[in-house]
Parts: C-alpha cells; sequence; structure tokens
DNA sequence: GACAGGCACGAACGTTCGTGCTATTCTTGG
DNA sequence: CCAAGAATAGCACGAACGTTCGTGCCTGTC
C-alpha cells in the first residue's frame, strides 16, 4: 500500500505533461507506459480503464493547480493585489507546462464527449471560475472595485483573457503575448475600479 | 474532372462538421466514410493521405468563413458598426457547427505538431485576427475608436472574449454565455472610444 | 518454509487506424 | 456509341489502440 501510491504519483505526473500535449484522449497507455519506462499492462493494472486513468491525471492536475496558482495567492491582500497574483501565478502555469494548460487541453477534447471525464472537467473549470468571482466580490468588498460590479462578468472577461493568451502564446507563437496580457488586465482592473458612471447595465 | 468536384465538396462539408466535434486529428477515414456513404478507400482515393485531407478541409473552412463572417460584415459601415457585424457573425458560425468553430477545435489538435497542417492553421488564424486589427484602425480613421488606440491590443481582447464565448457555451454549458458576450463587447467598445484620457499606454 | 498480496511483466485478443494495390463501375468527350 | 479516364469499391498490410490473461517476482506473516 506503500509502493503502489508512489508509482501511481510518478505515473500522473508524467500523464499530465503528456496530456497538456496531446490532450487527455490523445494519452495511451503505450506511449505512457514507455514514458514512465513500464510495461503497458504494469501501468494499466493500477488504474483498470482509460476513463479512470483520464480522472486520476485531472484529479492529479487538480491539486497541483490549488498548489501552484490559488493557495500562493490566497497569502496575498484581498482585492486587487491578489487577483493579480492569481493571473501571475496562471500564467507561470501554463507556460510551465509542455503543451500548456492540461485544463484546457482537455476541455477541447470533451466538450462534446459525455461522460465521467467531462463532469470533472467540468466541475473543476466551473470552480475555477466561481473562485475568479469571488475574488472579485472581494475587491468590492474592501473597495477596490465599483460596489454594484457584476462579479461573474468579471470572471467571464478574465477568464477570456487567459483563454486569449494561451491561444497567442501556443498556437501562434506570438512574442508579445505576455506583454498584451498584461495591458488587458490593467485595462480590465481599470474599468472595474472606475468611479461607476456608465449608464450600462451588463442585464440584457 | 466534374463528379470529383462535387464529391469532394460535399464529402468537406461533413467532415468540417465531424472535424469541429472530434478535432482535425480525431477526424478518420472510417467514420468520415460511413458518414458520407462512401468506402473508406473510395474516400482515401480523393485525398491521398491523411494530411491532405486536413489541409482540404480546412480550406473549405477558409471558404465558408469569409462567406459566413467576413463577407456579410463588409456590408456595413466601416467602424463599429463592422465590428459589431463581425463579431455577431462569428457567433453564428459558432453556434453552426455541430462542435463549435472548426479552427479552435483544430488549434489545441495542432499547437505541439509541426507541420503543413498547423502552418496553414497559424496563417489562417493570423490573418483573422490581422483583420479584426484592421477594422480597428477602420474604426479609428473613421472616428468611432480613438485614433491613438492599440490596434492589435484590441484584436486580442476581442478574439478573447471570442475564445471565451466558446469556452463558456461549449464546456460549460453555460445558458448566459451570449449575454457575457454581447456585454463584454459594449465595455470593450465603450473603452476604446473614449476620449482617450487615461495615462496608460499599451507598451510594457 | 509454506503462503498470501501487491506489483509488474510479456503475450495476445479484437478493433481501428492510415495507406497501398487491383479491379470494377461510372462519366464524359470525340 | 465507344474508348479513355476518372471515380469508387474490395481486399490486405502493419501498426497502434484499449483490454484481458497467465505468470513471476518481491516482501512480509504465520
Amino acid at each position: 500500500m506503500e509502493k503502489g501510491d508512489k508509482t501511481r504519483a510518478d505515473i500522473e505526473m508524467i500523464a499530465m505533461e503528456m496530456a497538456s500535449v496531446v490532450g487527455l484522449e490523445g494519452l495511451s497507455f503505450g506511449e505512457l507506459a514507455a514514458e514512465a519506462d513500464m510495461s503497458k499492462s504494469g501501468l494499466f493494472a493500477h488504474y483498470r480503464s482509460k476513463e479512470k486513468l483520464q480522472l486520476a491525471v485531472l484529479e492529479h492536475a487538480r491539486e497541483r493547480f490549488h498548489i501552484e496558482v490559488i493557495s500562493p495567492a490566497l497569502t496575498k491582500k484581498r482585492g486587487i493585489p491578489r487577483i493579480r497574483a492569481l493571473v501571475a501565478n496562471w500564467v507561470k502555469w501554463e507556460d510551465g507546462a509542455a503543451g500548456g494548460c492540461v485544463f484546457l487541453a482537455a476541455s477541447i477534447d470533451f466538450d462534446d464527449r459525455p461522460g465521467m471525464t467531462r463532469d470533472y472537467l467540468w466541475k473543476t473549470q466551473q470552480e475555477w471560475i466561481d473562485f475568479l468571482a469571488r475574488s472579485s466580490r472581494l475587491a468590492a468588498e474592501v473597495g477596490d472595485f465599483n460596489f454594484n460590479a457584476d462579479h461573474e462578468q468579471f470572471a467571464y472577461e478574465l477568464f477570456s483573457l487567459m483563454l486569449g493568451y494561451a491561444h497567442y502564446k501556443r498556437l501562434l507563437g506570438d512574442k508579445k503575448a505576455g506583454q498584451r496580457q498584461k495591458a488587458a488586465l490593467e485595462r480590465l482592473l481599470t474599468q472595474y475600479s472606475r468611479e461607476t458612471k456608465e449608464k450600462d447595465n451588463a442585464s440584457q
């Protein structure tokens, strides 16, 4: 009950890296076994189905995400400083993995493929978005944002900017992606902290 | 030299739909042949390699994209009206395909896989982004936008919002995705058309 | 020293993949 | 209307896929 856990942890670390490149569905026991220096069957025995492997990889990634992105941001002051930290950590997370954020790679694979894997993926992403919205609410509470800002709208726009960064960086190979993302974040923060004078309203 | 073209066009229409769901790499001759009511080998003969099939599908998609998204927007007045039309047409395009925008589905597949397909994909996406930036420049020229706005930054942010819409709609199944996207677009347009009073600057 | 369990292995399964070849059928220009 | 050529089908291949099976290590317990 000792060795197995260690092996699984090792496997999932490698698997997460691979999945970020080829996607969760593109992940195969054969290639993964080769990368982990194991036999395909020996590796398979740890999970007993591809779906269970995918779930294990996602669970592993979720843990890493908390450790690398969320937790360190919680040490920052509530409001804009914490939001900045979240974005900075996420960019590091995206840049760190060989193929970018594994959740984004998996999302495309599974948006049309129902099942347990998709459900877990959905839950994880929703959690992240809710966390962004909550951070916006906190920012309003400490006076950094307009107190009547639409926090879910903020989460949508912030999340979109992250998607944009990943896309510019990965596919387009744009050197200015970081610069663009920073400028966009500044603009977004400015707008949400402005002295609310616009007549616009997010409903309808 | 007549029948073949018709058949290829039919195939590529179906293939584009399939690829939007399973990705360009997930597309297979077997399934595509079944869907098109042809034999695998008969279909294969039209393209003679998977890569050529993928390229053909992308070319087909590029044509459709011009017809459905770009051309109808060109009839609108330069500036904000045209930008609004572009976004509205793109949303229709995204909603219309079974699995969403085929270029986005393909992007994840190929961002780590060099080759002709990736190059073509890159070119097409870059074209689209450049077109967005050019539309922003036009908006500045007709007085809708600040004349000193950063048009490539605008393209980045607008493109990001589209990515966000696709993600919210496809994976998260968010009913409010359309509403969110509209609100975000309004905010973005407002910001770029404002009387430029901010001290902020996109460089650094 | 026999026994049990956890762990990993190699071989093989049925299926699907992309890709060739060889016929056969269909379309079309002279 | 017929020959030429294009379009499609049939069949086979080697490889990779997920999965199953039987077996052999180790390591610790009675």
